[in-house]
DNA sequence: TCCAGCACTCTTGACTCAAGAGTGCCAATT
DNA sequence: AATTGGCACTCTTGAGTCAAGAGTGCTGGA
């Protein structure tokens, strides 16, 4: 309610200890058991008071009269962005991911890779997204005509991605047309990324037809429709069976919807597309990340400062961010890299 | 324990309404309920002597003195080996299905189409097995250099399923072998599948080769590699979410062992090529099905005869097996048409 | 400003109690 | 011989009571 002077120090201190306490015991903390803890050297009485004003700042609640108080999100919040310093990882741990990375053959394996490790070291719901393809260098590409005027496209980046592309053409093209349009395509492409090439071929082939040409008509339709792209992301996600722990605590209702959410695909897609806009690892705690009772801890990687997806967990809003965050942080970078091993 | 005479006829169906009664509500059901909605014009008295009876022979049990009786496994696998009399699905909701299915465009849509529509129909998880892709008629084979000993093969089957395959080879190809290659095996192919192309190849080639001659030994490497298939089966899943409805009558114990071996895949797998064994459609009741307290309902479809794979769904021991064991029925024989008519 | 003390509230677990459901068995009936 | 009514028995369930314990807010004194 009232938007008060800063909290003192003193109740700083006082309610990272709650959210800590919580955290690590689940159970609603009181007085008492704070003045053990938290290393304040006051009486029970004096907590008392202090808990008083973060109530009325609404930072800390009581289920009932008598259970002590629960970190409202606000607090977490607070926690989150003032009260925790995010410590590093042992170096010997990073070490370990960096090798289980490593080993990973194609993007897609790397990308479970990452997102089986991610799930196993915080013991929570993982996501990863998949990049986008547009931004890789394109190696080659080829064309085989399918029936009744549909063409499958097969474009090769970086060294052993591969994608299959099926699309429909205004006419039916000859084999020998598409190899003809596929050979023009692989002389233009000399290593550059989908979208460039599309803007570049697009003007190139516009100006050119105005010499009417046939030839330029197959490859402008070509072009178009192979670089249409009107795919959106997708992600992998591991490790959704350590979200039913939660059960116990929220009611089935909540945890029905929540694996709803993650078969309709949509609410995850849009928390993604969330956490892109951020630069660095961001934090979405409980209704803030739209997923009931969930707290989303989202980092993106990338190669040479070029955003390339997200990575993050999912688990319950009384998690324990000091650890989860480092991880997930640590991991992003770490993926960044092996991509760029695959460069 | 006791494998007596044959049960008569009045046990028989006073075991049916209690299976039933109990599918239907929940509820171990009582001798006086049954006298009610049995039908068999008798007193709970008599009815609780025949109780008695199937109790001896483990076909019920009670949880505790003052409650109703309970099926066993052993009392599901009778009401569905004999009791129960597979209804047809209305002609109407055949058709609506039929519709669904036939508006799918590529293999793999149709195939998680078909899952969901499972899902949708029977409220459980549904697993539909993916075909694989060696029984299909091969329609063209393209090769790609790729980096290093490396080469991409581009696999076109049945007019719109594409794969790809990477694979190492023991020197490095040229673009120009590798078109040759591809001509040659293009041309040998004719519409047939994989394995039959496999076999007649290496036959042929391993008899020309007599001529020693380094283009044979580049189709050989091409053709016994790309078509050494190591990849296993792979399965699609659908409304896991409805299996958290079991979560109230179950604990959750064991419902994190079943979204586990979801996400190990192992179990499933296991599973499934237990399924691929029958002929038709097949019943897993409780502990048969290896997962924690569920049943399995699956049925292979195919085209012509042939076996592609297997579809099913996953729900409680106490599902509704008269209404389910048809719509699983009804959508294996659906998803067979819609396959055939992309051949 | 801090805090000991106190009255108050509320949960929790144990216990009791009565009602109700269901059973098994036996003797009477058909 | 099969069926059934009756009866004693067991066990769950829900309500109610009770005491213990945890936690709180407030007040008055240091």
């Amino acid at each position: 309610m009232q938007q008060e002077a800063e909290l003192n120090d003193r109740s700083l201190r006082l309610l990272k200890s709650l959210v800590t306490q919580y955290i690590a015991e689940g159970q609603p903390v009181g007085s008492k058991r704070l003045a053990q803890v938290s290393g304040l050297d006051l009486s029970p009485a004096s907590i008392r008071n202090i808990m008083a004003d973060l109530e009325r700042r609404g930072l800390i609640v009581s289920p009932h009269t008598s259970a002590g108080r629960v970190p409202t999100e606000k607090a977490y919040r607070l926690f989150v962005n003032k009260l925790i310093r995010i410590e590093k990882l042992t170096p010997s741990l990073v070490e370990r991911l960096k090798q289980e990375l490593r080993l990973e053959e194609s993007t897609q394996t790397l990308m479970s890779a990452a997102s089986d490790l991610l799930s196993n070291l915080t013991h929570m719901a993982s996501i990863v997204m998949l990049p986008k393809r547009d931004h890789l260098a394109l190696h080659r590409i080829e064309f085989f005509p399918l029936s009744e005027n549909r063409v499958l496209a097969v474009l090769v980046f970086n060294d052993a991605e591969v994608e299959n592309r099926i699309f429909h053409t205004t006419k039916t093209y000859s084999e020998a047309e598409l190899q003809q349009a596929a050979n023009f395509l692989n002389e233009a492409i000399g290593g550059h990324d989908v979208q460039t090439v599309r803007h570049r071929l697009l003007k190139d082939i516009r100006q050119a037809r105005q010499e009417v040409n046939e030839f330029f008509g197959v490859l402008l339709e070509m072009t178009e429709k192979l670089f249409d792209d009107a795919a959106g992301h997708d992600y992998l996600m591991a490790g959704k069976s350590h979200l039913l722990k939660l059960a116990e605590e929220t009611d089935l209702q909540r945890m029905r919807q929540l694996f709803e959410a993650f078969e309709r695909k949509q609410d995850i897609l849009e928390l993604l597309d969330q956490c892109l806009l951020a630069q660095s690892t961001q934090v979405f705690i409980g209704s803030e990340s739209g997923l009931a009772d969930c707290s989303v801890v989202s980092a993106p990687y990338g190669v040479d400062g070029e955003v390339l997806g997200v990575l993050g967990v999912v688990g319950p809003t009384r998690m324990d961010y000091e650890k989860v965050i480092p991880v997930v942080d640590v991991t992003a970078k770490l993926l960044g890299s092996a991509l760029q091993l695959k460069q």
